[in-house]
DNA sequence: GTTGAAAAATTCAAATT
DNA sequence: AATTTGAATTTTTCAAC
């Protein structure tokens, strides 16, 4: 799925369209050195084999009312395949849970959770996750503040490789 | 800054670049049941007031070649707001730092890290992480596999809480 | 990858409710 | 005050080269 491997421009693309989701195609492709017609078809390829995912505006969450962010720590009492899955699937469904991610080590999950208020997490984490089936333990620490938040991936650490590799 | 209240249609049109932020006006425009004019005029005011701070494309860093990912859970010697802001500003210099939260309790910071192999992660983390001024702890936990990696914000919450409100 | 052209979208000003 | 209409400009997206 993943195609040929990726030039020098495609490279620049993908940081350019991650910098800036909305730049039009005619922008993209002065900034990449080539013109529009086959940016734009560079493009729907790094679409096509899944190097862009989608394109999202970011919405920020406090602007919007959202005031708590949480990290949420969750260790299960069972570990199979089963368990695992059955619990992801619930955090899938959980509006209040934007990422869950499987850990090594002490814990099994991480979730990154945003809500209104205090109150309604702690509703949520009482009544829905800690009383979850199969979660042992969950530990939660409040966000006090974002001190960095950039999207993706780090294009100069990819350059950074493949010139060391050159 | 963050203007007047919005409306049904403004938190719609929130919700449908979140979920596809490369949509066209015309498409948003009868997506949220308006015509195009005064829908990207909303869509200005929404940006310039800060409700929209960006758009970017969605890159798969396993696509890319990015395989490791890594939460790292740091601990401070001494918390004062100098020190704090002074990790704060590193953590904003390293590239595979994608984000830094500052928390409440035992753990002063947790950071989400990608890189493209465990070597340059364990470099990293030896050389700069662990070797910053002021670092007490480093705890790390691979992220074995992704369950969940929702955009922004649950505009279903929102919309709850309105409805309850009203 | 480039050029050129048709279709579509953006974006503004004026008119409308 | 905000939306719709209409029109000029720009962009997208095909061809064919």
């Amino acid at each position: 799925m993943p195609g040929q491997r990726l030039d020098d421009i495609d490279r620049k693309i993908l940081s350019e369209l991650q910098d800036d989701g909305r730049m039009t195609n005619v922008e993209l492709a002065s900034r990449v050195g080539i013109s529009a017609p086959p940016c734009l078809r560079r493009v729907r390829a790094l679409e096509e084999q899944g190097y862009i995912r989608g394109y999202h505006a970011d919405v920020d969450p406090r602007t919007l009312g959202f005031e708590v962010q949480v990290f949420a720590m969750v260790g299960l009492a069972k570990q199979s395949e089963a368990d695992l899955s059955a619990f992801e699937a619930r955090c899938r469904d959980w509006s209040l849970v934007r990422e869950c991610h499987m850990l090594n080590g002490e814990v099994d999950f991480i979730l990154k959770c945003v809500s209104p208020d205090l109150r309604t997490f702690q509703t949520f984490l009482t009544e829905q996750l800690t009383a979850a089936p199969n979660v042992a333990s969950v530990k939660t620490s409040l966000v006090i503040r974002q001190a960095k938040d950039a999207p993706g991936v780090p294009f100069d650490v990819l350059e950074e490789r493949l010139a060391r590799q050159a």
